[in-house]
DNA sequence: CATGCTTGCGCAAAGCTTTGCTCAAAGTGC
DNA sequence: GCACTTTGAGCAAAGCTTTGCGCAAGCATG
């Protein structure tokens, strides 16, 4: 015999080394292994023990040449210093492993990607590919769609085709209007985000129209960017405003930048949610948000909702590839803190 | 043990469908492909060719059969809320696709990772393994090991063994302490992080170690538990104390607690950085803590070059098993914002 | 012309699992 | 005792790449 290729791993338990060991075949430890009914109890058990005592893991590369499925799942994440984008993660993986899926990052942050990364998705036979980052980097989109991998976008919408699942933006928008409208705000500022995203631009739209069915138009508009800071911006701008001018009710599309409106108040002085002062609402419903120095009005984005659809969906494409494409819109929550006035009457 | 079904994926090209339609075998694809000196190079670009317009991409189960290397990392994430990680994340993903590596999301989050997850680890023939949650779950560690899978951990220590790479949190901690000392400062608090974490303590009892070496004791100390929220408890309670016994310097083990300090100070109408108000210093040197409105004095960790060693790391151990264990401590910079008074004569 | 070296490429095995078939032994009914 | 079903398990192929070895043709040398 000659020597074995000198290989860098110890050698690890494999269904020959268990068959060896247990005096059986190969397929019947498989099967063994899989619970199929045609092996014996005794049998069954014995190898069992066997599996467990060496430690035995099957391969899932041998597993998925065999033209199964990978259980890897490609993440395209966007800039993560949204705080949002963390949390969704988190989210993502612990959902993704309880439908016994991996999650391989393919790209993270705003810069485009790369071809050698985008090949990735066919090297490693993903199953599929969820996409969350706002800016769709749609040189992956274009690879997913040539070899029918099944691509969902989470917490995002392209205008013209693809399946994606995300909070109803426009509603919530509107819903936060009405809030504002309810408590008798007069003056509203919104600031925006990512001009090209389209969660962002629907939460404005959204509160704006209700905005103008109630008979009100926008008193100012910034552009935040998307990050605590460009908030922070905005909400010093608005300090510096005398007082009369200035407007009472400030909608930041995403909690990130909320908390930079409110910091910048704060330090100019100007009192948050409270009469006299400027009331923010934010969108997201971020942790650190929701509480103190923040306790910002929000709309709570339903998370576990929001990525166990995504998940299902992507799933189902995968059984079934030609399924029509579908968006899913989830509904958030109104969930009312201290950084807006209420209106009157409300609660208590 | 669920199997997905199987499904037939459209067929993808294979280095059997190249040397069909190129007329030669598969092994001189495969070297054509790889660049092997003994296909003629008439051969090889009708090859090369052939492959691009099929999109062809090696298969990587197939080749990691092989008993070569996956490519593939595992990553353990520890809680997102703390803005240091989704930045590190962010360069992890970069530095790994630089060396042709991605990356698993084995776990994220604070809860314990489950067994099943553990199990990727063999199953998928990860070919390392980086933790940078600051609770080690020992789990994963215990796998590593007993099946020779190479572990780095990526800010954090363990303090019996393990190969780590972190900024040298004693010294920044020292350095902080000099520069709050030459400055004049008195009274000096600390808010403190996870006490299980190397990395907090370690900052912490550098920062400690040289006001006594100066002759200065710790004047108060605060439990801040890493979060943002934690920092602006501390700060809320400092802002409340009488200035005479107020401390008037505070270091917070990380940004994200330190602007959390800042945001309350602000709040209590406490000045920050100035004479007569308190000084804040941070660790980290996160993004948003170096802009408005925080312009934080803080350790800016070299983020790029402690990840870039510790996956060089990884890759060594890949290769050489046996290499012994080892710990990179890189120096951090102080970073000189205004959250904290500067020594008289300092700069201009 | 015989021999030997290059050059260029094919054969086949290995790596690990899953699964359709095949097959032997044991058990059942008459 | 015989034919037949059930039970339990093995054989072998497939899935895709990589790579050691072999082989044929072309060319130069003696």
């Amino acid at each position: 015999m000659d020597l074995p290729a000198p290989r860098l791993r110890p050698a690890r338990a494999t269904l020959l080394s268990l068959a060896q060991s247990a005096g059986v075949s190969v397929s019947t430890v498989s099967r063994a292994l899989r619970g199929d009914g045609r092996i014996s109890p005794a049998t069954r058990k014995r190898i069992d023990a066997l599996a467990t005592e060496a430690g035995y893991a099957p391969n899932a590369m041998a597993r998925t040449l065999l033209g199964g499925r990978s259980g890897l799942i490609g993440l395209v994440l966007g800039p993560m210093h949204n705080p949002f984008y963390p949390a969704l993660l988190e989210e993502l993986v612990t959902q993704a492993a309880e439908r016994g899926q991996r999650l391989v990052i393919l790209h993270a942050g705003e810069g485009s990607m790369e071809d050698r990364t985008a090949q990735a998705l066919l090297q490693y036979q993903l199953d599929g590919c969820i996409v969350t980052s706002a800016v769709l980097p749609s040189r992956i989109a274009t690879i997913c769609r040539e070899n029918a991998v099944p691509l969902v976008m989470v917490n995002r919408v392209a205008r013209e085709h693809g399946t994606a699942v995300c909070c109803d933006n426009a509603e919530g928008g509107a819903r936060l209007a009405d809030w504002l409208l309810d408590a008798g705000h007069a003056r509203h500022a919104v600031v925006g985000g990512h001009a090209d995203t389209s969660t962002s631009l629907d939460r404005e739209r959204g509160f704006v129209a209700r905005l103008a069915e109630r008979g009100h138009a926008l008193a100012l508009r910034f552009d935040g960017g998307s990050t605590r800071e460009g908030g922070w911006a905005a909400g010093t701008r608005i300090a510096a405003m005398p007082p009369e001018e200035r407007p009472d009710a400030v909608f930041a599309v995403s909690d990130g930048m909320a908390m930079g409106v409110v910091d910048a108040l704060r330090a100019g002085s100007v009192p948050v949610g409270e009469a006299g002062g400027v009331s923010v609402v934010g969108f997201d419903g971020v942790a650190a948000a929701l509480r103190p120095p923040y306790e910002l009005t929000t709309i709570l984005q339903p998370l576990r909702a929001v990525v166990g659809r995504g998940l299902d969906l992507l799933l189902a494409r995968m059984e079934e590839p030609d399924r029509p494409e579908e968006v899913v819109m989830l509904r958030g929550t109104l969930h009312v803190g201290r950084s807006a006035r209420r209106p009157v009457g409300w609660g208590i």
